[in-house]
DNA sequence: ATGGGATAATTTTTT
DNA sequence: ATTATCCCAT
C-alpha cells in the first residue's frame, strides 16, 4: 500500500525530536520500521547507533522481523530493539558495578516481592491488615517508577501511613541488596541512577544511541521518561510514537501526561499526526470517535478512514450470560456458513479474565477451535516457579527468598518453625541463609530436621557443581530427578482432576529450555534466568491456525481482527466497578475505544442482564457507554424479549429490534451523578418511533437446524455437564499410557509444515523441528487447544494424517 | 510438621 | 464459584 503524506514525513524526518501521534490502525508500526530502514539504508546511520524501545517482547520481535526483511538479518542484529526492561538488563549486565552491585543478580517477580514485604512487616511488627502487602508493593513500585528512593520517600511523605511505608521501603531495599536481587522497577531505576552519577557512562551511551525510537509512548512512566531523556539529551534525535486515547495502563504507573508534555521538553519538536485509519470500516471508526470524544483529558483528534462504510454495529441486549455465549456461537456459524468467514477471523474481547471461562466451556462443548490468550501464565504456575527457584539458588545461593521457597519443596521435613529459627540466626549473625545452612550444628533444632538440612545442603552443592558442567535443560531434569519433586507432582496430579498436569508442565519447561539452548547464542544459566524473568509466556499468538481468539481488551492492544465480539458490556463489568473517579472512568472509556478499534469489518457488542458473579446471580444494567453513542445510524440494537428466559435457551434466541434511545434513558435513571442536559438536544432520534413500530422485524436465532456441530446433530451443547470432557479424559489416559511405556516406535521422518496429530492435543501443524545430538523435538501448532506445544515424539505418539 | 476446615476477597498486566 | 490464607487439631 502507498504511504500517505504524514507517514512519509514521519519516516523521512531524520534529525531532531519527533512526536508522532498515531491513531488506532494508522500504520504506526510500518512507519517505525520504515523509519529505521531509512536511517540505515539512506541516511547512513550505523545500526548500533539506533535504539528502539517497545512495550512488549512480542512487539519487539515483530519489529525485528519487519526491519530484518528490509535491511537484512545481519544489520538488524546490531540494532538494539527491545523492551525497556530487556534494554536495561543488557546495560546492567556490564554496568551494575557502578552502583556497587554484583552482576550475579537475580530478578524478583511479584511473588518474591510479596515474601520480602511479608518478612519486613513481621520484623517491623506492622499489622498486615492495616498495611496490605499488595498495597505496599504498589506504593513502592509507584515510588520507584517515579524515581523516588527509599530515603527520599521517608523525607518527602510525612503522613503516618507513608512514614511506615517508607520504613518498609528502606528495609525492602536492604533485603533485595542482601539477596543480590533486583525487582523489575529497579532495573530501570538503577540504569537511570548509573547514568546520572557516572558522566562517562552517560556520555558513552549518549554517543552510542544517536537515534532513539519509543513505541507506545503514552504508556511510559516517569523512570522510562527520565531514561529516554538522559540517553537522548546529546543528539536529541528522539522519536516517540503514541496515542493518548489508547493509554490503558495507568494502574501500572503509566502516565499519559508524559506524551502530552513532550513538546515542552523539546521545543524544536516536529509533531506529526497520523489520523488516517487503514484498518476499520467507516461505521466502526465513527462509533469509536463518538465514544472517545466524551473524554476530557486528551488532544482533540478525529480519526477518519477511506475504507468502506461497512455494516452497522450490532448491540445485543440478552437476558443471561449463557445467551451471550450462544449468540456469539450462532453469529459465528452464520458468518461461516453465509459470509465466507472462518474461525480465525473471530475474536471475543472481555474486560476481565473471569469472563473467559463460560466461553471456553461452551466452545469446547461445541467443538469450536479456540485459543485463550493471556490469563494465567505458564511461568506463574507453582511447579514452574519452584523449579526456577532451584535454578536461581543454584545460580545465586545468597538468594534467601528462593532458598526459602525450595528448602521444603518437595516436603523434606524442614517446616516453618525450623525455617524461622534459621532466619533468626541469619539475622542475628548478619549472615546469609545459605551460610547458616552450611553450619554443622544448630541450636534448638531437632535431629531429624538437622539431618534433612544437611541432606538438602549436600544436594544443592551437588547441583551447583553440576550446573557448571551440563546444559540448563539437563540441569532441570537433574533437579526434578534428584529431589524426587516429580513424584510429589505425580501424586498431586492423581489427586486432582484438573486438566493439564503438573508433570506435563515440567516437561514443557524442560523442552522450552532445550529450545532456548538451540535458539540462543548464550546458553549459560545466567542467560537463561534473565531470559525467563523477562518473558511472560512461551506460547505466542499464532495467526495461522484456524481458531477463535479469546482475550481481555488489554491483551488485544496493538492487534486487529476481521470480526470482533465485545462481550459483557454491563455496568460494573465494563466500566468496571472498581473504577470510580473521573480519571478511572476515562481510562475505562479509552479501554472501550481500544476494543472497538480492534475490529476491521464487523463489530458486535453484547451484554447480559443476569450473570453469575462471586457465586451468586447478579442483576446488571447496560453499560453507560451505550448512552454515549449519539448516532442511531451507526448501530442496530436487539433485545431478547423471550419471557421464557433461560428455558428457551436450548431452543432459540429471539431477538427484537429496539431503539438505542432506551439505553440513554435507562442510564440516565440508573447512574448516579449522570447529569446530562434534558433530552431536547441530544439522544432523541427522528427514527425512534418508527424503529419501535418496526419491532416485529425479529431476528430469529433458531439453531435447531444447525449443521455446525457434526456429532450431536441438532442442538448446541448448552446443558451443564461434568467439567472434564469424556473424550478428553480418554485421550489423556491414552497419552499417559504411552508415556509410561517409554514408547520406542518406528522413527518417522517429520518435516516443518506437515500436518500431524497426537492423542491428547488432536490435529496440528509442525511449525518447527529442533534437534541436536541428544534431543529431537517438534513444535506443533494445535488447532483445537491453545497455541503451540513442544512435543517430544519419543514420549508422545505423533502421527501424520 | 502437616493437613483440614473456617474465613475472606475477588481488574486490567508487562517486565 | 473459586481461591488464598489463617488457625487449630492431630
Amino acid at each position: 500500500m502507498k504511504l500517505n503524506e504524514q507517514q512519509k514525513e514521519a519516516i523521512y524526518h531524520v534529525n531532531g525530536p519527533l512526536l508522532i501521534l498515531a491513531g488506532a490502525g494508522s500504520g504506526k508500526t510500518r512507519v517505525l520500521t520504515e523509519r529505521i530502514a531509512n536511517l540505515i539504508s539512506n541516511v547512513g546511520v550505523r545500526p548500533y547507533n539506533i535504539l528502539a524501545v517497545t512495550f512488549t517482547n512480542k512487539s519487539a520481535k515483530e519489529m525485528k522481523e519487519r526491519v530484518s526483511k528490509s535491511i537484512g538479518e545481519e544489520l538488524t542484529k546490531m540494532l538494539w530493539i527491545g523492551t525497556f526492561h530487556s534494554i536495561c538488563s543488557k546495560i546492567l549486565r556490564t554496568d551494575i558495578q557502578f552502583i556497587g552491585r554484583n552482576s550475579n543478580f537475580v530478578i524478583y517477580d511479584n511473588s518474591d516481592q510479596n515474601k520480602i514485604i511479608t518478612e519486613c512487616l513481621k520484623k517491623l511488627n506492622i499489622d498486615d491488615k492495616s498495611f496490605p502487602v499488595n498495597k505496599i508493593i504498589q506504593a513502592i513500585s509507584k515510588a520507584k517508577s517515579s524515581t523516588i528512593t527509599a530515603e527520599e520517600y521517608t523525607k518527602k511523605f510525612l503522613t503516618y501511613t507513608d512514614q511506615r511505608i517508607g520504613e518498609i521501603y528502606v528495609m525492602y531495599e536492604d533485603a533485595l541488596k542482601k539477596n543480590n536481587a533486583l525487582d523489575f522497577d529497579d532495573m530501570l531505576f538503577y540504569v537511570v541512577q548509573i547514568l546520572k552519577n557516572n558522566p562517562e557512562r552517560l556520555e558513552y551511551y549518549q554517543n552510542k544511541f544517536k537515534y532513539i525510537l519509543v513505541d507506545e509512548y503514552q504508556d511510559t512512566n516517569l523512570v522510562q521518561y527520565e531514561l529516554i531523556r538522559l540517553l537522548g539529551d546529546k543528539f536529541r534525535n528522539i522519536c516517540v510514537v503514541g496515542d493518548v486515547d489508547q493509554s490503558i495502563y495507568s494502574f501500572r504507573n503509566a502516565d499519559f501526561r508524559i506524551i502530552l508534555n513532550f513538546k515542552k521538553d523539546y521545543s524544536e519538536t516536529k509533531m506529526i499526526t497520523l489520523d488516517k485509519n487503514y484498518r476499520s470500516t467507516k461505521k466502526i471508526i465513527s462509533l469509536s470517535n463518538e465514544i472517545i470524544e466524551q473524554n476530557k483529558d486528551r488532544f482533540p483528534k478525529n480519526l477518519t478512514t477511506d475504507n468502506a462504510e461497512g455494516e452497522k454495529i450490532g448491540i445485543y441486549d440478552l437476558n443471561e450470560e449463557m445467551m451471550e455465549v450462544l449468540f456469539v456461537i450462532k453469529q459465528m456459524e452464520n458468518l461461516r456458513a453465509n459470509k465466507g468467514y472462518s474461525f480465525n477471523d473471530f475474536t471475543v474481547l472481555y474486560r476481565t479474565n473471569a469472563q473467559s471461562r463460560i466461553f471456553e466451556e461452551y466452545f469446547i462443548r461445541n467443538n469450536i477451535p479456540h485459543q485463550v490468550l493471556g490469563g494465567f501464565r505458564f511461568f506463574d504456575r507453582k511447579e514452574i516457579k519452584d523449579i526456577l527457584s532451584y535454578l536461581k539458588v543454584i545460580f545465586n545461593p545468597e538468594d534467601a527468598i528462593n532458598l526459602q521457597r525450595i528448602i521444603n519443596t518437595p516436603k523434606r521435613s524442614i517446616g516453618n518453625t525450623t525455617v524461622e529459627k534459621l532466619l533468626d540466626t541469619s539475622n542475628a549473625y548478619n549472615m546469609s541463609l545459605w551460610d547458616i545452612l552450611n553450619f554443622q550444628n544448630f541450636d534448638g533444632i531437632g535431629p531429624a530436621a538437622q539431618k534433612s538440612i544437611r541432606q538438602f545442603v549436600e544436594l544443592m552443592k551437588k547441583l551447583i557443581q553440576e550446573s557448571h558442567l551440563i546444559s540448563v535443560s539437563k540441569l532441570i531434569q537433574l533437579i526434578v530427578d534428584e529431589t524426587r519433586y516429580i513424584d510429589e507432582l505425580q501424586k498431586e496430579d492423581e489427586k486432582s482432576d484438573k486438566e493439564g498436569s503438573r508433570v506435563e508442565n515440567v516437561n514443557q519447561l524442560i523442552n522450552s529450555a532445550f529450545s532456548f539452548e538451540i535458539d540462543s547464542d548464550d546458553v549459560s544459566l545466567e542467560a537463561y534466568l534473565s531470559y525467563v524473568s523477562l518473558i511472560s509466556d512461551i506460547d505466542a499468538l499464532d495467526g495461522e491456525s484456524n481458531k477463535v481468539k479469546l482475550m481481555t481488551v488489554h491483551t488485544s492492544k496493538g492487534l486487529e481482527f476481521p470480526v470482533v465480539f465485545i462481550v459483557g458490556l454491563a455496568e460494573g463489568i465494563f466500566p468496571h466497578s472498581r473504577s470510580e473517579n473521573h480519571a478511572e472512568i476515562e481510562e475505562e472509556r479509552r479501554l472501550m475505544y481500544v476494543a472497538i478499534t480492534r475490529a476491521k469489518e464487523l463489530l458486535h457488542i453484547t451484554f447480559a442482564r443476569e450473570r453469575m458473579m462471586y457465586g451468586s446471580k447478579q442483576h446488571l444494567t447496560p453499560s453507560r457507554f451505550f448512552s454515549e453513542i449519539k448516532s442511531e445510524s451507526l448501530v442496530e440494537c436487539y433485545k431478547n424479549l423471550d419471557p421464557r428466559g433461560h428455558r428457551a435457551v436450548n431452543q432459540r434466541i429471539s431477538l427484537t429490534k429496539v431503539s438505542l434511545d432506551s439505553y440513554s434513558d435507562e442510564m440516565k435513571n440508573k447512574i448516579s451523578g449522570f447529569n446530562k442536559p434534558n433530552t431536547s438536544h441530544s439522544y432523541a432520534s427522528p427514527y425512534s418511533t418508527k424503529r419501535n413500530d418496526d419491532s416485529f422485524s425479529n431476528v430469529d436465532m433458531d439453531y435447531s437446524s444447525s449443521s455446525f456441530n457434526s456429532k450431536s446433530n441438532n442442538e448446541y451443547n448448552l446443558k451443564k455437564s461434568p467439567k472434564k470432557l469424556d473424550n478428553l479424559a480418554i485421550q489423556a489416559s491414552l497419552e499417559s499410557r504411552y508415556a509410561n511405556k517409554n514408547y520406542d516406535g518406528p522413527k518417522v521422518e517429520f518435516k516443518e509444515g506437515e500436518k500431524v496429530q497426537t492423542a491428547k492435543w488432536g490435529k496440528g501443524t509442525i511449525s518447527k523441528i529442533m534437534k541436536n545430538n541428544e534431543k529431537f523435538l517438534l513444535i506443533i501448532n494445535f488447532d483445537s487447544v491453545g497455541g503451540s506445544k513442544i512435543i517430544d515424539p519419543k514420549i508422545t505418539i505423533v502421527e501424520k494424517y
